[in-house]
RNA sequence: GGGCCGCUAGCUCAUCUGGUAGAGCACCGCCCUUUUAAGGCGGGCGUGGCAGGUUCGAGUCCUGCGCGGCCUACCA
């Protein structure tokens, strides 16, 4: 990584994964030949070294070298050793030399890939096992969002990259795999953000016998196990804000939210459109035809982005929760909550729908709702699927980009992803 | 989709109101056998994102386009 030359000697500083060693080369302990390779040796390049271990006058460990061999040759330069690579375009199309120049970027992607192996474990450890289902799906189905379409020639059939693998892992607990978690790509064909990203990578686990609390309980243990793990903290330091992960973690009913802004009934859309307009939430003439997406709106804009400390927002109603199982207690409300912090949401968990029947009838009414939409179809395959009988289940889907955003203090989903997806540079 | 900002050497950045594009690092040559952002001397390697326009003259002013960033909107 850098070079410092004294008429007979040098000071090479060297680095790879383990890290950083200095490097001793003296011209009359090296054999002619290898002298020659070390003389034309570039910043960049890869080598191997043999030698002895002593220490510096300023005590600095350092092998004085007496073979070195040429492994690879650079031929393109590397950015500046100082000011390192600053331009955020080329650190995200060339994510290697991102790698290669910046420390921090390689520290977040080693607490990504940490990040992960921990999540695997905690589930292990609690007796879920990973299983990889279907990316590319006949129907979309399992979240409300855009697919990606793509062709199969032989079959001459269209399939859609999967929006999330729900489907295909409640059909695993029909087949009695019954703890189970899948955590890979799911693609929606929508913006782009400093939150989204079209690929991004999800955590769904299912757990039969369980239900909405058992998630909540997971939830919890996971993240904090997470925070200890990595961080080794139970507070977060992210974007300015300070996330306290203290237990007992807030709980609030999706309805109380929006008492607490002076709607006392939700169902009456006068009461919520005037509190749209009070706050002044931008709405579509389709957002006002449905008082959820007002709901929604105005959750966006004024609650999400106050969530700091973790928060588990819960009962939603089923309209917005289709395949989630209702409340015996409390009619159209499901057993269902999404956990927000740092103002983000991370966390989706439900009670599971297992009733054919039911589940066939809130499908009918999504696809009637979406009749500008042809994508919208119904999984009849599911449907029969949920027949043969699944087991009552709690589930859980939690965004691991984001996830690893609020781990690492990072300020897009951009930074954690190796290779976001970006415009092809012509 | 809209607004703002950016794009100059491999990298990090300068270039004031328009007048032949220049520093550091990296690279090449020479000096230097314990340096660590080593140092000294010498060398500039460029389609100034692209395409037009204004002008005697454009990196600089204007228009369009491209790519990116931030914000915002849309989608959900």
């Amino acid at each position: 990584m850098a070079m410092r030359h004294h008429g007979g000697s040098s000071f090479l500083d060297i680095k790879d994964s383990s890290g950083k060693i200095q490097l001793y080369i003296k011209k009359n302990t090296m054999p002619e030949k290898e002298l020659f390779i070390f003389n034309h040796i570039d910043i960049g390049d890869i080598i191997g070294v043999e030698g002895d271990v002593f220490r510096t006058k300023t005590g600095e460990l350092t092998i004085l070298v007496k073979h070195l061999t040429l492994l690879s040759k650079s031929l393109s330069p590397l950015p500046e050793k100082w000011h390192g690579l600053k331009d955020v375009e080329i650190r995200f199309r060339k994510r290697y030399l991102d790698l290669i120049m910046n420390e921090e970027a390689s520290n977040l992607f080693s607490k990504r890939v940490k990040i992960l192996q921990h999540i695997r474990m905690f589930l292990n450890n609690r007796g879920f096992v990973e299983v990889d289902t279907p990316m590319m799906h006949p129907i979309p189905g399992g979240a409300e969002a855009k697919p990606f379409i793509t062709h199969h020639n032989t079959l001459d059939m269209n399939l859609y990259l999967r929006i999330a693998p729900e489907l295909f892992l409640k059909r695993l607990l029909v087949g009695n795999f019954e703890k189970i978690y899948e955590i890979n790509r799911s693609f929606r064909n929508e913006g782009i953000s400093p939150l989204h990203n079209p690929e991004f990578t999800m955590l769904e686990l299912y757990s039969a016998y369980g239900d909405c609390n058992e998630m909540m309980e997971i939830t919890e243990a996971l993240i904090m196990s997470l925070a200890v793990n990595i961080n080794n903290s139970f507070t977060l330091d992210f974007q300015e804000k300070k996330i306290d992960l203290s237990q007992p973690w807030k709980k609030m009913k999706w309805e109380e939210v929006f008492a607490g802004m002076g709607i006392s009934d939700w169902r009456d859309k006068d009461a919520v459109m005037k509190k749209a307009k009070e706050e002044r939430v931008e709405l579509t003439e389709e957002d006002k035809e449905n008082v959820f997406e007002v709901l929604d709106k105005i959750f966006k804009k004024n609650i999400e982005p106050q969530l700091i400390n973790p928060t588990f927002i819960y009962q939603y109603p089923v309209e917005i929760s289709p395949l989630a199982k209702a409340s015996p207690d409390n009619p159209g409300m499901v057993e269902r909550f999404e956990l927000f912090m740092g103002g983000l949401e991370v966390a989706n968990a439900y009670s599971e729908l297992n009733d054919p029947l039911e589940q066939h009838k809130r499908f009918l009414e999504a696809v009637k709702k979406h009749t500008g939409n042809k994508e919208k179809m119904v999984d009849e395959d599911y449907i029969e699927a949920l027949e043969y009988g699944m087991p009552p289940a709690g589930g859980l889907g939690i965004g691991i980009d984001r996830l690893v955003m609020l781990l690492t203090n990072a300020s897009s989903v951009r930074e954690v992803i190796f290779f976001p997806l970006l415009r092809p540079k012509k």
